[in-house]
RNA sequence: GGGUCUAUGGCGCAGCCAGGUAGCGCACCGGACUUUUAAUCCGGUUGUCGAGGGUCCGAAUCCCUCUAGACCCGCCA
């Protein structure tokens, strides 16, 4: 292993930019601007998995440049996808917009200019959020333009060739018979319902039949109009099987990771790269989805989405980074539990690269430092942050729910977890209270009081007002209990119930003082 | 039909992509603290790393075969 030279800073982004690189020299292209892609759905709510598409390229354009090349990441939102499914949360009112370009569909919520435009915007503030940089472009735009009009004439005179391809690759035949480009129809705007059957390659037109169409479970009914569409000014678009051939080849795009749902089509389209439009396939690698703790496919139907957006109410940016960083291979169950050990575990990160931890094996050592660097572009910090541990955030702010953050931050100094108020951890607490409000809710549990108990706690709460001594309160809890004919066990019970909303917790007595013994004293006297 | 991933102590998982004494959490056992429960702290037990073969001085890690499970594709994007 000592014979292996460490690539760049040693991560897996490191060794596929490598690879990257040593593929564009075998072919022998340029290497003045080295574009990497990421693709964004445009059509549903953008969950964690879209958004790793794009922070992973962005990792590689890094990788790049730390190699020393210039390298730029594009956001390319198909904003011409049509819209099958209403999301979750969404008015039934798109329902008259099923099946048309979603650029073209007006926003349901009135903010932005489409709906299409809602739905990228949701990814791009995600993306803005934790720190990469991207130029962003549209389907509708690009298609416009007839950008890609040379690449679709192309592959439209060959399609007869690619239609055969796509049955022998994938075993699709759909294409044998159809063209691989469905025109909006100019009619009803619909797309998918507009079957192109003959490519008029003089005229650079397509011929279509505006048809009943089954989309996803759904009917879709054709408006029956018979039109000809020109593939450099009307709008329209190819087929996923070649459509990112063809962007390929015209954004001259050298890198696009890709999830394992699109695989064969990426099989088609590297082939359609090759072979008609003769660019050279862009280097890849595939990641598995993120699937939820139950095992499924996180999909908007299903209302397990997670989005960065939600994510970032209990998590920091790093968090997201170092999930999306740490590795790509392999499925992985997703959930919000993740964020409290990915939290820890970049503090983790941050004490090994300031040497804070050792590590004795040097390559992992390498790794775990790159890794660090990676979560922070490239550009980590000139010193450690404090760490405070999230999970005991989480606790803390499970006990404190008013004046949180002060109480919270007055018991780390108490514990000599820190030794001055900081800002940052502010933010932390902010961050650690808003998972505990959310995910450690307790059931609300009705508490059966008899008369003996309304008297100990009655007893009890006029002791607190007046109690000095902190420790003495364990104590005085148990005697309230002994000599008032509750069992000590149901009282403590009880209390853990009214101040906690569990049958258990903590210490009471040193925690009475934590919250503050008027407080508990006022709370108690509520349930007499 | 095609493809991908996963398999590691009782349970949940990390480590695998660049081979070098098998780790974490929970559970469990013991101790400390506590005039109840719980919590907390300290210490400890638990594994032929799915099966079989191969490469290597050395394999959880790389290669091949097999078994089981999950997921994706075979509408569309």
């Amino acid at each position: 292993m000592s014979e292996a030279e460490t690539i760049g800073k040693g991560t897996w982004i490191d060794k596929l930019a490598f690879e990257l690189l040593e593929r564009e020299k075998s072919i022998g292209r340029n290497l003045e601007l080295i574009r990497v892609e990421s693709g964004l759905g445009a059509s549903g709510v953008p969950h964690i998995g879209s958004l790793g598409d794009a922070v992973r390229a962005y990792g590689v354009k890094l990788a790049l440049e730390n190699f020393g090349y210039k390298s730029e990441l594009i956001a390319y939102s198909d904003d011409l996808d049509g819209l099958r499914k209403i999301p979750e949360g969404f008015p039934e009112s798109l329902q008259e917009h099923i099946a048309k370009p979603v650029s073209l569909i007006p926003d349901p919520f009135g903010c932005h200019e489409s709906y299409g435009m809602h739905m990228s915007s949701i990814l791009l503030d995600g993306l803005d959020k934790v720190g990469i940089k991207y130029e962003f472009r549209r389907a509708i735009d690009t298609y416009k333009q007839g950008l890609l009009k040379d690449q679709i004439h192309t592959i439209l005179q060959n399609s007869s060739k690619i239609g055969d391809k796509i049955s022998e690759l994938v075993g699709q035949d759909k294409f044998q018979k159809y063209l691989p480009y469905f025109p909006v129809c100019a009619n009803c705007s619909k797309l998918y319902t507009a079957e192109s059957t003959e490519y008029l390659s003089d005229e650079k037109k397509v011929i279509y039949n505006c048809h009943d169409a089954e989309i996803g479970s759904n009917m879709v009914k054709g408006c029956g109009h018979h039109g000809e569409a020109n593939i450099s000014k009307d709008l329209g678009k190819l087929a996923w099987k070649v459509e990112f051939a063809a962007r390929w080849a015209a954004f001259d795009i050298r890198f696009e990771a890709y999830g394992k749902d699109i695989m064969d089509s990426v099989k088609v389209n590297d082939w359609v790269a090759d072979e008609i439009l003769n660019y050279p396939h862009p280097h890849h690698v595939k990641y598995e989805m993120f699937l939820d703790k139950g095992g499924k496919k996180i999909s908007k139907s299903l209302g397990n989405v997670i989005t960065a957006q939600k994510w970032l109410e209990f998590g920091d940016p790093k968090s997201i980074l170092l999930l999306l960083y740490k590795r790509i291979t392999g499925a992985r169950e997703l959930g919000f539990e993740d964020i409290p050990s990915l939290m820890a575990e970049y503090n983790e990160l941050e004490d090994i690269y300031f040497g804070k931890i050792k590590v004795d094996n040097q390559a992992k050592l390498t790794k775990s430092k790159g890794l660090y660097e990676y979560v922070n572009l490239l550009n980590p910090p000139k010193e450690s942050s404090i760490h405070v541990n999230y999970r005991l955030l989480i606790e803390l702010s499970k006990i404190f729910k008013e004046d949180r953050t002060q109480r919270v931050m007055k018991k780390l100094l108490d514990y000599g977890v820190l030794k001055n108020p900081q800002p940052e951890i502010e933010k932390m607490i902010e961050l650690a209270g808003n998972y505990a409000d959310e995910f450690d809710q307790q059931e609300k549990i009705e508490i059966g009081l008899d008369d003996s108990a309304k008297k100990a706690l009655g007893l009890l709460s006029t002791a607190l007002d007046a109690q000095e001594e902190p420790e003495d309160i364990q104590n005085t809890i148990y005697q309230i209990a002994k000599s008032n004919d509750v069992q000590p066990r149901e009282f403590f019970k009880i209390l853990y119930q009214i101040i906690l909303g569990t049958t258990r917790g903590p210490k009471i007595g040193p925690f009475i003082t934590d919250i503050g013994r008027k407080k508990v004293a006022k709370t108690i006297s509520e349930y007499i």
